[in-house]
DNA sequence: CCTACCGATCGGTAGG
DNA sequence: CCTACCGATCGGTAGG
């Protein structure tokens, strides 16, 4: 993590909304609660932002970005099922693990987004999560996975467990990002089961 | 599901406040929405209810006090920790779905409680959660279930899981409630893969 | 359950 | 980046 000093101060506006956002949630989070943050006044954040929903967009639309482009890297190799859930799972993992407070806003907070904002980012989610359960259907079909469970059901329980991951992972424990994807990958896979 | 005709006004004034809440989410969801959903002015509502707080708290400790009765009932009987893990995620499910809404502003929307109720309520959930991990360790070192998973992302995992449950199923659906905490509960003691 | 109203706070602009 | 400010809206109260 890069110390604010290195951001431009508009990013640097970003980045502590970002983290107001996530405590306090976006609608009660206001204006001059981020602008105490920075240490100026309220009406000094309109030179680097337009406005606060601005800022709301290029979190969501970032981190958007940001999985697609993980998955897309999953999809493009000659992988199983089985090897394509597991790496779109450490990937999405990882993706998270670069911004859990950005990762946070993104799962909570996209809700809070005026339309035709909220349209794109539920059209680009759904596309992602259909991709995730054409690779469990893809492994069902192929005898990979068990073909009597729900799948969307399945691809649900994924999603669910991946983004709250950013609830309750602590970065500095010992388990880092690529192995909590593995074990990830593992419990959903194989089940808390033994054998 | 009951008519609104068959609950009294102050029942009508927190379900309508529930749905307003889980669209809107609680700090943007105003007092005057919540008037107009009724048919009356923002300040009538104050007859019915002291504070807009006063909702949350009571659709946030409702909850909670189900979800520990269904969790205790489980515990008080001769169960492996498979089959409390199994009727602990069944009876999770049913609670839920007993009220889809009030469940998602459980979820969503208590970190606007204010204190002393917000550290109250979190309280209860550790204890809740912990309860669940305890019966994870001790299928663990019973050999029913895996050693080798780390506890806690076992535990994360089950909870995002339960959790988010109120933001997708349907129950409409052809899946019911108790088949739905089946299918959860196989998922993730047997996992994804076939065998 | 209503009218009338309060002080506080909101996102944002004008102009420098 | 600041001072000064705007119209809108907020949760809630008084009094009936």
């Amino acid at each position: 993590m890069e110390a604010l000093g290195n951001l431009s101060r508009k990013e640097q506006v970003i980045r502590s909304a970002a983290e107001l956002f996530r405590e306090k949630g976006y609608a009660a989070s206001s204006m001059r609660d981020l602008a105490q943050k920075l240490g100026i006044e309220a009406a000094s954040l309109y030179s680097h932002i337009k406005s606060k929903e601005e800022i709301l967009q290029s979190l969501c639309f970032d981190m958007a970005t940001e999985f697609r482009k993980s998955l897309a890297e999953v999809e493009s190799k000659n992988y199983t099922a089985t090897e394509k859930l597991r790496f779109g799972i450490i990937g999405h993992i990882q993706v998270m693990a670069k911004d859990l407070t950005a990762s946070a806003v993104f799962m909570n907070e996209h809700r809070h987004l005026s339309q035709p904002f909220l349209r794109d980012f539920l059209l680009l989610r759904i596309n992602y999560i259909n991709r995730f359960k054409a690779i469990i259907e893809e492994g069902a079909s192929k005898g990979e996975f068990k073909d009597t469970i729900d799948k969307k059901l399945a691809v649900m329980t994924l999603f669910s467990s991946l983004n709250w991951m950013p609830m309750w992972y602590d970065p500095s424990s010992k388990i880092d990002p690529a192995e909590l994807g593995q074990q990830l990958a593992d419990m959903l896979v194989n089940g808390l089961k033994k054998g």
